[in-house]
DNA sequence: TATTTTTACGAAAACGTTTCAGTAAATAAA
DNA sequence: TTTATTTACTGAAACGTTTTCGTAAAAATA
C-alpha cells in the first residue's frame, strides 16, 4: 500500500515548478520583473536585480525555451544536414561549429542525410518544424534541385551551404574549399615528378566539388600540355567497390598509369591496397594523391599526399557567417552573394 | 524610393503565417478539431478529417513544435552528450541512434563534452534548459560524481548512460561493453601465442572501461599462472604523446616486452609506429593487440588484432532501451536496475 | 512648491498548441 | 414518443515566457 503511493508522493516533490511566476510570487514581484532581470533590460533597481538573481540560483531555476521560443520566435537552436558525421572532414568540422555556437548560447541539432536526397528533402522539413534559427547544409552528391530547401528560405530560416553547395544562384550562404586550387596543385605535383600518364578517379560530376576539381585537373594538364585521356578518367560514387571496379579496369592491360589522382582519401587507400595486391611498387611505379587529408592517409605504408582543407578553419567560417547572418536578420539572403572560399594546401607524403 | 518598401512587402508576403487558427478560420472549423485531426484523435468525421488534410497539404502546414512542447511538456527531442563525435565508437554508436530517433518522430542534439568534466556539467544544464525528453550519455574520463545529472532525474528527464558508464548506482538506465571478457579474450589470445612479457597500456582507472578492461586482463593473466609485472603496466590518457612516453620506458632497455595489450587503437597505432622506428618486428618480437576496431587498425601494415564493440548494436540497444524508457513514462529509473552488457569479439590480424 | 522627467515596476495580452468541459445533433434504446 | 447514448464538434483555459502600455514613485528641473 505505502509503495504505491511513493510514487506519487516523489513526483511531486521532484515535480519543484519553478517558472517565472513562481519566483515573482516568492518574491512578491511581478513576472515582467523577473523576465527583465533575466534578459539584462535596464530600468530595474539593482536591488531587486540581486534578490532575483540569487533567488534564480537557490532554486536552480531555468528558462523554458519552448515557452520564451513561443513567445520570441527564437530557439537559439541551429540545424545541421551532413551526408555522414563518420566522413573526416564533416567530423572536424562539427566539432568547430558546435563549439563555436555554444560559446554563443546555441544548440546544435545535426542530421546525416546519408547522401540521400529523399532522407535530405525530409530533414529540410523537420528543421522547419523545429523552427530552428538557422540551418547549416553540405548536401548529397546527388542534389542538383533545391527547392526543398525553400520552405525555410521563404520562412525567413536563413541557410547556409558548405563543401557540396549549390551549383545554381540560390538565396543562402555559400562556403567551399578551393577545390579547383587543391586538384590543380596535386596535379601540377605529379607532373612535376615526372609522371607521364595520370589517372583521375573522381566522384560523381553534378556536385560541385567534383565539378570544381575535374577543372583543376584539368587545367593543370593543359598547363604542361599534357592531354587529358577519357580512358584514365572515371567518375562515380566514390565507395570502395567502386574504386576496385576502376583499378580493375586501369590495371586490365599495358601501359599502367603511373599516377593515380583520387577525389577522396577513400579511393586513395584503396588505391595503395589495391596496388600491394598486385605488386606493384608505390611511388617508384606508381604515385598516389588523394583529396581531404584524411587521417588515415597518414598512417598508411607508404603514407599519401593529400590534400588539406583545413577543417577546423571552414568550421571557423561558418560559426562566423552564420553569427552575422543572425545578427542581421536575413540582410546576407542576396541570391547573388559571392561564395566564400577557404584555403588547401597540397600534404606531400611518401606516395609520391 | 521603390527598393526601400520592396522587403517589406517581401516579408509580409514569405511570412504566410500558417497555424492551426488559419487553418480553423479558413475551413469554418474550431483550433480544437484541427488539432485532433493532426494528432490522429478518434471522434472526428471522416469528411472533416480529409478536408483539414488536404488543406495542411495545401498550405504546407507544420505544427510549431514549440507550441505543442509547451503544452504538452514534450519537445520530441533527445540530447546526446559524447566526449567526442570523432571517436570511432561514438560515431558509430551517433548514426545508428540518429537514424533509430528519426524514424520514431524524435530530433537529436548531440553536444562533446571534449572530456571535461567541467563541459559535461555546463552540458547537463543545457540539456535541461532545453527540455529534452531524455539524454543520453557517455561520460568523460573523468567523471567519477554524477550529481551534475540530478537535475535532469530530478526532472524527470531519464538518462541513459554507454560505454562509459556511473561506476556508483545511479537511476538510470546503463549500456556498456563487455570490457571484461575483451580484454580477457585479447589477453588469452596473446598468452596462448606464447607471448611472456605482456605488458598493458591502459587508460585511467577510474573509468569503468578500463576497470574492466584492467580486471579481464588480470583474470587471463591468473588463469595461466603468470603473474602482472607491474612495471609493465601503464596508466593514463590515451593520447599519443602518452603513449609514447610509456612506450620509451618500455623500451628503454631490455628484457623487451614480447607483447603490448593497448586499451585503445589509437594507442596500438602508435605502438607499432614506434616498433618501426626503433626496428622492432610486429608481430616476430612484438605482438600488439587494441581495443574497438577503429578503421584504422585495419589498414596499416601489419594489420592489428583489436575487439570489437559492434557500435551498430549498441546503438540499436540504446535507442530500443530509451524508447522504452519514454514509453512507460519514469518506469525505470530504478537505481538497482542492472546494466545492460553488450557482446564483444575478438579479431585476429597481422600483428599477433 | 509645482512641474517635468526619469526610473522601477505591474497588468495584461500575445505566441500556437492541446485538452477539459460542454453542447448540439444524430443514433440507439426504452 | 421519450429517454439515454454516442458522435462531432466548439469554447475557453492553460502551458511559461516576453513585451507593450501604463502608472506610481523618485529625481530633477523650474
Amino acid at each position: 500500500m505505502s509503495l504505491c503511493v511513493e510514487p506519487a508522493i516523489m513526483k511531486k516533490k521532484l515535480n519543484k515548478k519553478n517558472s517565472i511566476q513562481d519566483l515573482a510570487a516568492a518574491l512578491q514581484l511581478s513576472p515582467a520583473t523577473i523576465s527583465r532581470v533575466l534578459n539584462n533590460h535596464p530600468h530595474v533597481h539593482e536591488a531587486t536585480r540581486t534578490k532575483v538573481m540569487t533567488m534564480v540560483e537557490q532554486v536552480g531555476y531555468k528558462r523554458n525555451v519552448m515557452a520564451s521560443g513561443l513567445r520570441t520566435n527564437k530557439t537559439n537552436t541551429i540545424g545541421l544536414i551532413v551526408p555522414r558525421i563518420s566522413m573526416f572532414l564533416h567530423t572536424e568540422v562539427i566539432t568547430t561549429i558546435q563549439n563555436g555556437l555554444h560559446t554563443h548560447g546555441y544548440n546544435l541539432i545535426i542530421c546525416q542525410s546519408n547522401d540521400s536526397l529523399e532522407i535530405e528533402k525530409d530533414l529540410a522539413q523537420t528543421m522547419y518544424a523545429s523552427r530552428v534559427d538557422a540551418v547549416i547544409v553540405a548536401c548529397t552528391l546527388f542534389t542538383s534541385d533545391f527547392s526543398h530547401f525553400d520552405v525555410l528560405t521563404q520562412n525567413n530560416i536563413p541557410v547556409l551551404f558548405y563543401d557540396r553547395v549549390p551549383v545554381k544562384p540560390y538565396p543562402a550562404c555559400v562556403i567551399k574549399g578551393d577545390d579547383f586550387r587543391g586538384a590543380y596543385l596535386a596535379t601540377s605535383h605529379l607532373i612535376e615528378l615526372g609522371s607521364k600518364r595520370i589517372a583521375y578517379i573522381s566522384g560523381p560530376i553534378g556536385c560541385n566539388i567534383y565539378i570544381d576539381r575535374y577543372a583543376g585537373f584539368e587545367r593543370a594538364m593543359q598547363q604542361h600540355d599534357m592531354p587529358v585521356q577519357k580512358d584514365l578518367v572515371f567518375y562515380h560514387e566514390l565507395t570502395v567497390d567502386n574504386a576496385r571496379k576502376s583499378l580493375h579496369r586501369l590495371f586490365a592491360r599495358k601501359p599502367y598509369p603511373d599516377a593515380i589522382l583520387a577525389a577522396n582519401d577513400l579511393t586513395a587507400l584503396t588505391a595503395l591496397a589495391f596496388a600491394k595486391e598486385i605488386g606493384i611498387a608505390v611511388p617508384q611505379e606508381l604515385r598516389i594523391v588523394g583529396y581531404s587529408n584524411d587521417p588515415r592517409s597518414s598512417i598508411v605504408t607508404p603514407s599519401i599526399t593529400t590534400v588539406e582543407q583545413f577543417p577546423g578553419r571552414i568550421g571557423q567560417v561558418i560559426v562566423a557567417e552564420l553569427l552575422r547572418v543572425l545578427k542581421n536578420d536575413m540582410q546576407s539572403v542576396a541570391i547573388d552573394a559571392p561564395p566564400i572560399i577557404t584555403p588547401v594546401e597540397l600534404i606531400r607524403r611518401m606516395s609520391t
